[in-house]
DNA sequence: CGTTGCAATGCAACCCGTTGCATAGTAGGC
DNA sequence: GCCTACTATGCAACGGGTTGCATTGCAACG
């Protein structure tokens, strides 16, 4: 919900053109959100119609011409007034929990390999997280890295719980196997 | 996504009228999925179409007449190969993240409140699964408990990350606000 | 020089979820 | 007997997200 504020703090912490928001978006924010450049050009359009934002037009250096996107003190205003808005939970609706009930009514073992599949792309993103970890959060942060970080730090408890999760259900799975031979 | 196979996995588990199965949402699978009547009516409507279930018109011994859907053969069958489809893993996106990045250009200190609030929640919700996972996961269960309670389990380890990392979190707030005085 | 590829922006259409409203019948409170 | 509340179903409209397609400009490859 609310990909206008999303891009509001992106576009604090770096303007940017609408094709270099949906690149980042495609990486660092992308991993727990994702946005094409459909929606961000919808969404620039109608914030900038608000006066949240203003775009100027940098001329190609070498690519085509691209509006660069700034915050204007409107637009920070309306930020800081969302903060204190009360926002609710996101409920994590993920098909496999899904299939895990469904299979109780076909072959359980079927799921072995998606889980094991599952298991092995949140191991990987977790890696991924660490590494950044590793590279841009050691020593001393400022206030702006600090809170970086700790978003950041819910990427890797979450992996960590997926990845977790993934490797009992894997057992259960097996468990269920031997019982029904 | 795909609120259909959801659907059909709820069915499986027990034939309900639309609004049983809006009710149910509220509960038990709608802690981490949320789906109004007005969804559900219309993904029974496309599914009785499609031949996945049928409803059928009981008469409403004390309130009105409700249609009991239950589940084909080809409703079964679209279960069977909707197991065996990958999937993917669903962006966990939530408000607090961009928050806590938004706040670096505002008062770190404002979202204090906002963050106890969701570790209270989270907290509360924990313990919620806690209470069903006592009373009705205790001792054997066969297959289809087994993989309910798996599905709980996630549950339980996402809570407990939440709150530990909102704990954490206000940890941070608070040292920041420490830093700035 | 033509083709392929990528940066950058945008339109149009569709689907899904959300919100607001409507209806009809039954049960219980005052 | 009327009003309120709850069960049960549904329509209509709006907004957000997704997909597919289109365009312009530069750059590099053969």
């Amino acid at each position: 919900m609310s990909l206008d504020h999303a891009l509001l703090v992106s576009l604090l912490e770096k303007p940017s053109s609408g094709y270099a928001l949906a690149r980042r978006f495609d990486r660092s924010i992308g991993h727990f959100w994702q946005a094409t450049h459909q929606q961000i050009y919808r969404v620039l359009a109608r914030m900038e119609e608000a006066g949240w934002v203003k775009g100027r037009l940098k001329a190609g250096d070498a690519a085509p011409d691209r509006r660069e996107f700034t915050v204007t003190a409107l637009g920070r205003r309306e930020m800081s007034r969302w903060l204190g808005e009360p926002t609710e939970p996101q409920g994590y609706r993920d098909a496999l929990m899904v299939k895990l009930r469904g299979a109780a009514f076909d072959e359980p073992v079927r799921l072995l390999g998606e889980v094991e599949r599952r298991r092995a792309m949140h191991a990987e993103r977790l890696a991924q997280y660490r590494a950044i970890e590793a590279r841009d959060f050691s020593g001393p942060l400022d206030r702006q890295r600090a809170l970086q970080y700790q978003v950041l730090k819910s990427g890797i408890r979450f992996e960590e719980t997926w990845t977790e999760w993934c490797a009992e259900t894997l057992g259960l799975l097996r468990d269920l196997e031997r019982r029904d031979r």
